[in-house]
RNA sequence: GGCGACGUACCCAAGUGGUUAAGGGGGAGGUCUGCAAAACCUCUAUUCACCGGUUCGAAUCCGGUCGUCGCCUCCA
């Protein structure tokens, strides 16, 4: 079975072919950095970091870039509130928002363009529609995308332009614009609020083309896919695919992929309502940060994913299973001949793994695979059936498999003396048969959130903290 | 009002025409272990929101009903 995908364009799963073999481009419509993001806002770039994994692990090629919205109403207002200029305020989120990504695991995408810093991209796209009729000013020196003057208008979100329900949901006009469905492009000068002198007149851009500009500059006029939530395809993606496909001449975007919201208490998560936690809320529930990209993965990107705490504890269970085993392995020391049916179940694993993921990116299956494989191996290691070599094996599937999920392997502990020598005592004593000792140890290895077991390997420590503490 | 997604065990969730309805979590019992934990084994849906229909056969196809969520405005 080769790669397919579900295209929000057209709703029909497709062979995915990259317009350049072997070589993929992804766009992901990034945060507005006004204020920290959510845990639903990084359930969209968990699933983004997901498919450029997988991409990259089927041997493609990846370039992935998302941008920085930081200029916008929002950090306007912010700054304005905080007395600080929009770039102080958009640099502060910027940063905390990278810190996110890092902490989920989230690898860097290759490009993270600045919407300030490419403001003569987006005038030269302005300038096209606008020598080509599909744009207009207003008095106030606006420039708004004409929708009258390109038919395929609404296609992506399936939605008539005619029929929006004008006056009650869509914004009163207050830039004169010549039709209410008219989208800005570029708003004139306003005071109080930055502006840039460009060929165009003075003012600043407006949000859709941002992203036009920046994914055309980075990934060209044509590029594979293009990710976000699924409350972006209208307006924001529908306007991208007019103003991109207007100025160019050519088909924008090949295969947009939309993610459906992380919902709390049965309602979409949203700073709006109040309604959602912080990364950082987590982290401070004792919950790790694997736990939470866990969390946000193990459902299908497609379908909508109640955030809860039961989720959460779920998760912690699942994650804790995996990087178990793979402890285990790493520890396994077994002089014996090879275990002859390993190789056929490595193979069996991946291959139903890739099987999975091919299917738009189906991670229940994919991830049913990964606890067989599981299960199965700690059949094994209980059974002192498999050799040195074998766990080596077997760890090193886990590990593959992993550089796509990015869950199992435990972060790095920073090392401490004190567990340290603890541990080295309890071994001693243990060694020595002092029960009562080694169980006077392991109570005060407790205390410094460290839980010790003893296999047939010897001695196994690791950190409590995938569960919540109290 | 228009458009879209969805309703499978205690919870999450795969499965889109055909042998015993994946997997994870939780729960119950057991094995192993100095003890504990981890792990392993067994059990936990004769049934897939409801009602009709098509078919030799449906969770899967068709029609209807009920219910949930989202988009149509800024939003991941």
């Amino acid at each position: 079975m080769t790669l397919r995908f579900r295209n929000t364009l057209g709703g029909a799963l497709e062979p995915f072919e990259p317009l350049v073999a072997g070589r993929v481009g992804i766009y992901s419509c990034g945060p507005t950095v006004y204020a920290p993001a959510h845990v639903g806002n990084f359930r969209s770039f968990v699933f983004a970091d997901l498919l450029r994994r997988y991409l990259a692990w089927s041997g493609f090629q990846v370039r992935w870039v998302m941008n920085i919205t930081d200029v916008d109403d929002k950090i306007i207002r912010g700054a304005v509130a905080e007395g600080v200029t929009i770039g102080q305020l958009a640099d502060r989120y910027t940063e905390r928002f990278l810190d996110d990504l890092d902490r989920l695991r989230i690898a860097r995408p290759d490009v993270m363009p600045r919407a300030t810093e490419h403001i003569p991209q987006m005038v030269a796209l302005i300038e096209r529609l606008l020598a080509s009729g599909h744009a207009y000013r207003t008095d106030d020196g606006s420039i708004f995308f004409r929708i009258a003057s390109w038919p395929a208008y609404g296609r992506l979100a399936r939605l008539d332009p005619t029929q929006q329900r004008v006056g009650e949901r869509v914004e009163a006009d207050e830039y004169g614009k010549d039709d209410v469905r008219d989208f800005a492009l570029w708003k004139g000068p306003r005071a109080g609020e930055p502006s840039w002198s460009t060929s165009i007149g003075e003012g600043r851009p407006g949000w859709h083309i941002e992203c036009s500009a920046m994914s055309i500059e980075y990934l060209g006029p044509s590029f594979d896919l293009h990710t976000g939530g699924i409350d972006l395809i209208f307006p924001h993606h529908e306007d991208e695919i007019a103003q991109s496909e207007a100025a160019t001449g050519k088909p924008f975007v090949r295969t947009w992929l939309h993610c459906a919201h992380l919902q709390m208490r049965g309602e979409k998560m949203s700073k709006r309502t109040g309604d959602f936690s912080r990364p950082t809320d987590i982290y401070e529930r004792g919950y790790s940060s694997r736990v939470l990209r866990y969390a946000l993965l193990a459902a299908h990107y497609r379908a909508s994913l109640d955030f809860s705490e039961a989720a959460l504890a779920s998760a912690a269970s699942a994650v804790e299973r995996l990087s178990t085993c793979l402890q285990a392995l790493d520890g396994y020391r077994q002089d014996r001949r090879a275990d002859a049916s390993l190789d056929g179940l490595l193979t069996e694993t991946r291959s139903a793994f890739r099987q999975a993921l091919d299917d738009d990116l189906n991670i229940a299956p994919a991830l049913a695979a990964v606890f067989e494989f599981v299960r199965e191996i700690n059949r094994r290691v209980a059974e002192r059936t498999l050799s040195t070599e074998d766990a080596a094996s077997a760890a090193a599937l886990l590990r593959e498999l992993d550089q796509v999920l990015a869950v199992v392997e435990d972060d790095a502990v920073a090392p401490d003396d004190e567990v340290d020598r603890l541990l080295a005592e309890r071994a001693k004593a243990r060694a020595a048969r002092d029960w009562a000792r080694a169980d006077a140890l392991r109570v005060r290895l407790a205390a410094l959130d460290v839980i010790v077991e003893d296999t047939a390997d010897g001695q196994r420590s690791r950190r409590a903290k995938e569960l919540a503490r109290g």
